[in-house]
DNA sequence: TATGAATGAGAATTCATTCAT
DNA sequence: TATGAATGAATTCTCATTCAT
C-alpha cells in the first residue's frame, strides 16, 4: 500500500495540476512535432518529455491529430499575440515596415518550432487548420494594419501606389521563412554558413533593402 | 485490356527491367514522400504504386532513408538540369531576372513534390543531403550566372551595386516557395483563393515588381 | 475446464498480472530458445506459448536478445540455487564428489534446456553473458566448496595432491555435458542407445570410476 | 556488349571451375554455419563469402538444410581421416591414450568450427546426421582401435579391466569439448583466461592425469 | 486526475528461394 | 556453368490506442 490517494496534497499546489499537465503535454508535443513532423512524432516520446502517463494525453487530447491541432492553435495564438503588440500604426511608415520585417525575422529565429509546424501542416495541406474555427477567426490583424501603413506611406508620397498588403505580407514572411526554414539545406548546398551572426545581419539588411527598395518612391 | 500474362510484352517496352524497375520505384517514392513526408510514407504503398514487389525496393535501395536520399538527389538533378537551360547570360539583365523569377515560380507550380521534398528534408535538418556527395557537387551554377547578370546590369547602369547573388537567389526562391508551399495554410488563414489563375498572375506580377523595383536604379 | 472468460478468475489466482506475465514469457522463451537456438527462435511462437500478446514481450523485454539474456540469467540463478543446497562440506570427501557428479548429471537430464542454452550462448561467444553483471557476480560458490573438499580429502590421505578445483569442476561438468548434450549425434554415430535406463546408469558409474579412480590414492 | 560468353576462357583454367565453386561454397558455408548456427546463417552471406552467385548454391546444393548436411559430412570426413592416421595400434598403450587425448584436444583447437557444427547439429537433435548414410557408415574406427589398446594395456598389466571404449571415447572427447566449446562462457563465469598458452598446457596435463590416473593400475 | 498493463494492426526489413536468360 | 532480377512469406519490432483500476 504505497500510495494513499485518500490523503490529498496541500490545497494550493493541487488545483493547478490539471492545467499544468496540459501545458506540459503541449510543450512536449510542440517539440516532438517540430522535431519529427506529424508522421514521425511518437506519443511515447511526448509522454516521456512531458513526464506524464501516456494515457493522460488521451484523457486531455483525444488523439494524436487533435493534439497536433491543439499545438498548432496555441502556436498561432502566440504569434498573433505578439504581433498585436507591434503598434505599427503609431510609427512612421518606413519604420513600420522595418519593424514588421525585423519582428518576423526574429520571431522565426526564436521559434524555429513554429517554422517546422507550418511546414508540417502544409505537407498535410492544412488539413488540421481547416478543422479549426479558432485559427480562422484569429486571422492576422496585421493585414489591416499593414494596409493602413501602406496607405499612410503613399499619402505621404513615400510609398508606391497599388501595393496589395496580403502580397506584401506573404513576401515579407517568405523572405525570412525560406532562409530560416531551409537553412540546413541551403547551407549544405551553398556550402556557406547562413546562421552566423554576420550572415544573419546581412540577411536582415538585404530584406530591408529589398522591400523598401521596392516600396519607397522618390 | 491491361496486361495479358500469356502475351509477353514486346521487347522494346521493357528493354532492361532493372533500369525500368528502379525508375518506377523512384517515381512512386517521390509521390509517396511528397504526399506523406518521410515518417508518414509507407514502403508498402510505394511498392504498390510502382507495381513492384516490396522486396525489390530493398534490393535496389537499401532502406527507406536511402531511398529518400535517392529521390532527393534525382529531384535536385532534375531542377538543376532545367535551370541550366535558361541561358540567362544571353539576354539583357532585366529579362534575365524576369526569366529566373518565372522559371522558379513555374517549376514550383509544376513540381509541387519538389516543395514537399524540400520541406521534409528541412524538417530533418538536411540529414540526408549532408550524406550526399552528389547534391553538394551540383550546387547551382545559377549563382555564378546570376552574379554575372547582376554585374552586367550594374555596368549598364541599370541595377544597383553590391547585390549578393546568393541573397537574391534565396529571396527569389523564397517569394515563390512560401506562397506556393504554404498556400493551403495561407488560403485558410486569409480566406482567399491563392491558386486561381488570376491570383497566380497577380503573385507573379508582384514578385517581378518587388525584385525589379529593388534592383533597378534610375 | 480451462478458462471461462465469463467467470472472472478469483483475485488470488492473478495477484499481480505483471509478474505473472513476465514469468509466463520467460518460461515460454526458455523452451523456444532451447528448441531452436537464438537465430531459430520466433517471437511469435514465444507469445503464443506464453499466451500473451506479442507486444507485451517487447513491453517487458526490450528485444529478442535482451529476452535471451533474461532467460539465461534466470537459468543460471536456478542452477546456482540448487547447487547451494548440496551441502558438500558436511559429508565425507568421497561422498561429496559422488554427490557433485550425480547432481550435475541429474540436473542436466532434468533440464535439457539448460544444455541447449549453454550451447547457444557459446555459439555466440558468450556475447550476452558478457553484458550481464548478474551472472558474472554469481560464479559458482561450488568452486570454493570443491576446493575445500579436495583439501579435506587430501588431508585425510584419501585424495591426491595438487588438484585444481576449477579444472575438476569443468571436467565433471564436461563428462555429463558432452554425453547428454550430444546424445543425438552420438547415438547416431555409435548406433547405440545412450539414453535408456541401463545406459544412463552405466554412464554415471563410468564417470564416478573415472573421477574417483583419478582422485583416490592408496 | 560487355561480356561475351561465346569466348570461352582458356581450357586449363575452366574445367575445374565446377569443383572449385563447390569447394568455395562449402568453405564459406562452414564458416557461416559455425559463426551463426543453422537458424542464424544467411545464404546471402555464404554466397558473398564464397564469391559466387547465390543461385549457384542452389544449383549445387538443393537447399540450406542440404548444404548444412554437406558441410557436416565433409567435417566428419575430415576428422575421421586424420584420426585414421594416428596409428594407435603401433605404440604402447599409455602412449596411445596420450596421443588420442592430444589429438582430440588439438583438433578441436585448430577446428573450432567443428565444435560449433556439433553444437548446432545437436540443437537440432541430429536431424541432418540421421538423414546421412555417409556419416553413419563412417563411425569411428577409433572405437575398435581404442578397444584394442585397452585390451593390450590390460593384458600387459597396465590398465584396469572392464573399460568400455565407447564410454572412454566420449569422456576423452567431452573433457576437451566442454572446455573449448564453452570457453567463452566459462572464462566469463570464472573470470579466468582459459585460452592462454599456460592455461592450455595445464588443461592438457589435467586431462592426461585424469584419464591415465583412472586407467593405470599398479 | 492519474496510471501500469495490455493489444491489434501495421511498420520496416529479412530470407530462402525461383525465374529468365 | 553461371547470374541478375524478382518474389511470397515471414520476422522483428513499432505505434496509437484502450483497459482496468
Amino acid at each position: 500500500m504505497p500510495r494513499t490517494p485518500s490523503t490529498p496534497r496541500p490545497a494550493e499546489t493541487r488545483p493547478r495540476d490539471a492545467d499544468r499537465s496540459q501545458k506540459d503535454i503541449l510543450d512536449a508535443a510542440l517539440r516532438e512535432f517540430a522535431d519529427h513532423g506529424l508522421g514521425g512524432a511518437r506519443m511515447d516520446r511526448i509522454a516521456e518529455r512531458a513526464d506524464v502517463n501516456k494515457r493522460l494525453i488521451y484523457y486531455y487530447f483525444e488523439s494524436k491529430e487533435s493534439l497536433f491541432l491543439a499545438v498548432l492553435e496555441r502556436a498561432y495564438e502566440s504569434i498573433r499575440g505578439e504581433e498585436r503588440q507591434l503598434s505599427l500604426s503609431q510609427v512612421d511608415p518606413i519604420e513600420a515596415i522595418r519593424r514588421l520585417i525585423a519582428f518576423t525575422w526574429n520571431y522565426y529565429i526564436e521559434h524555429p518550432e513554429f517554422l517546422s509546424l507550418l511546414g508540417t501542416e502544409n505537407l498535410h495541406r492544412a488539413r488540421h487548420l481547416r478543422r479549426s474555427t479558432k485559427v480562422r477567426s484569429m486571422h492576422s490583424p496585421l493585414v489591416h494594419t499593414l494596409a493602413e501603413v501602406l496607405e499612410r506611406g503613399h499619402k505621404a508620397g513615400l510609398f508606391r501606389a497599388g501595393v496589395d498588403p496580403v502580397q506584401l505580407y506573404i513576401s515579407i514572411a517568405g523572405l525570412s521563412y525560406f532562409y530560416l526554414g531551409n537553412c540546413h539545406t541551403l547551407s549544405t548546398i551553398f556550402d556557406r554558413d547562413l546562421m552566423g551572426a554576420k550572415a544573419r545581419l546581412e540577411r536582415l539588411s538585404h530584406m530591408n533593402d529589398l522591400v523598401l527598395g521596392y516600396l519607397v518612391r522618390d
